[in-house]
DNA sequence: CTGTTAGCGCCTTCAT
DNA sequence: ATGAAGGCGCTAACAG
């Protein structure tokens, strides 16, 4: 920069003021400047930048790499992120926390310090109150994707996961289904535990029965559900219908099914959650709860640029989006087929 | 870090060597400066340091947001990536190469270089030509994953694309199959034409027709070959067996067959590539080609490590991994079952 | 609209 | 084993 302020005959600081596209500076000047930089082939270096105003425009994107970068639900969150950035200098880096989440992420908490990211957006499986504390001490802009923190001081961004499991289970009764089991996700997650409390719940408001037999444990993998579910539809008492708390599982539910000679929906209505990429493909297409999660991505960026310029007065943001009932055809009135047959 | 200094009556050099463990400094120093270090909650500053040496301790990796980070095979090569980092200082950065990618992909590469990553990794579909030499003429140390760039200085890590599918058209031919379709990927990838051309080759090697009505396009998307092969297995002289040249289509191809009453595989055999997460879990379980994607990632971050320290006397990489054929139960000898029938 | 001064936090180099 | 000086590339703050 230096070079193009000598061969200019401008001080350093026109110049900069010129390739930045700051402050006042005459056409002349900023022509002159072109010129030379393209003429000395000059290319801007952030890390100057970074070092005078202590800010590096990155955002740390903070999740377990093993089993959620190549997922989805992960994908969809990263392209929200970029268009939320889009058209500004900020970046995305990845941190693992399954590798360095030992104490608590401690270890990957002060990597996003020494590098001194500007933001941190935290995607789930951890958002343990220990985790996220430790994360929120380090004074940058934070939130939390896919999860609700309980301290108060914490944004997140998360879909509300009770009122969609509660709508999906409604779904079901409404259609006249009364025998309704229920795939469950992995324990120590809130939102799998919110989605078998709004079944439970929403089981309970309708008067219905929740049979212990009828809840398979299947911590969100396909292959657990298919296993569970053999067991469960050979018994002779078995449920019509079926809430599988994520979609990987109802794929699961499904294989289980067809391998029993048992038709979806005629025999069996299903239900997933997530609404994955293929769910509208699979065979039937499947009924499920969207997870907004490009939205997820789109509204912390905004929110993290928000806060770090401080034009919003670094407020919290702690919303649940709706979640929103997709139905398609893996789910019918309970007994509608045998009565069109006959 | 002055303040340390200050507090430990040492010059600010003892103490930064102290704090990174660098050249000699006596114990008792040591020492001293730690208690100071944490008595002020002293955190170390990236910055400074990359502003003196230069060099980010980043890497860029740079890929279509749209359609390839929500995906297994990025998973896989992001986890291979860290994993080769693990232990050293370096991050990953992201780039998306869909959203800037114009011209070439000269803002993205741009914004590379502003940045100072110190050495990149271009995940596919992105290899073409042009959009490689974009970012080769960056002077950074850059490896081309699942790709194979024709220009000889450029590295890359990559599956034997070729070798697989014929080896897979092979698995067919030996099984029996005389009649057998094939589903095309995206006609503009190099990996997709690969395997095509590895298909005709098989084929004709063995002397048995390629019948274009047998072809479809499937542009590795599940829906497309659904479709297509329902069409395809509609018709009277139907082949016997099918390889789908990514898994994404063979599940189309499933369902398609499902659909039309034909089992698998027994009525038809099928074979995919790609050996993507689940594909030993779909009903039956798919006979396809391994892409050892986790070890694209790891051997790319050992090769940008080796190169950006000049360890390795900044050779060139390209390397071949083989593909290996898994077999599984989608595929069999042509009329085994019906002899065992009879 | 333009220039001067000074400094961000660390590290390289050389001297002690 | 430690210290002093200076600079990496940029920009804030103020002065002209």
């Amino acid at each position: 920069m230096e070079d193009i302020a000598r061969l200019t005959q401008l001080s350093k600081m026109t110049v900069s003021r010129a390739l930045t596209n700051s402050g006042y500076v005459s056409q002349e000047a900023r022509d002159k400047v072109q010129a030379a930089a393209s003429q000395l082939n000059y290319e801007f270096n952030f890390i100057g930048r970074q070092l005078t105003r202590n800010k590096t425009g990155l955002l740390g994107v903070i999740t377990s790499f093993e089993g959620f970068v190549g997922t989805y639900y992960f994908g969809r969150i990263i392209e929200g992120l970029q268009q939320g950035l889009a058209g500004t200098d900020y970046h995305l880096t990845l941190y693992d926390s399954s590798s360095e989440s030992f104490n608590d992420g401690q270890k990957c908490a002060k990597l996003c310090h020494q590098r001194r990211v500007d933001g941190l957006a935290v995607i789930a499986p951890h958002t343990d109150d220990d985790f996220i504390k430790t994360f929120s001490d380090l004074q940058v802009p934070i939130i939390v994707i896919g999860g609700s923190p309980i301290h108060k001081t914490i944004s997140y961004i998360d879909v509300d996961n009770f009122g969609g499991a509660y709508a999906a289970t409604e779904h079901l009764i409404h259609l006249g289904h009364k025998k309704i089991g229920f795939i469950a996700g992995l324990a120590n997650l809130s939102d799998a535990r919110q989605r078998q409390e709004a079944f439970e719940k929403a089981m309970a408001d309708h008067k219905l029965p929740v049979k212990p037999s009828w809840i398979i444990e299947g911590k969100y993998q396909t292959r657990l559900a298919f296993h569970g579910c053999l067991d469960l539809l050979s018994q002779d008492d078995r449920p019509t219908a079926i809430f599988a708390s994520n979609d990987l599982m109802a794929l699961g539910v499904m294989d289980a099914a067809r391998t029993l000679g048992l038709k979806i929906p005629e025999d069996l209505s299903l239900v997933g959650f997530d609404d994955i990429r293929g769910a509208d493909m699979t065979t039937p297409p499947l009924t499920t709860v969207h997870q907004p999660s490009y939205q997820f991505g789109k509204t912390s960026a905004q929110y993290l640029l928000k806060t770090i310029t401080g034009a919003d007065g670094n407020g919290v943001l702690r919303e649940k989006l709706p979640a929103e009932l997709v139905i398609r055809a893996s789910t019918m009135t309970l007994g509608m087929h045998q009565k069109a047959k006959r």
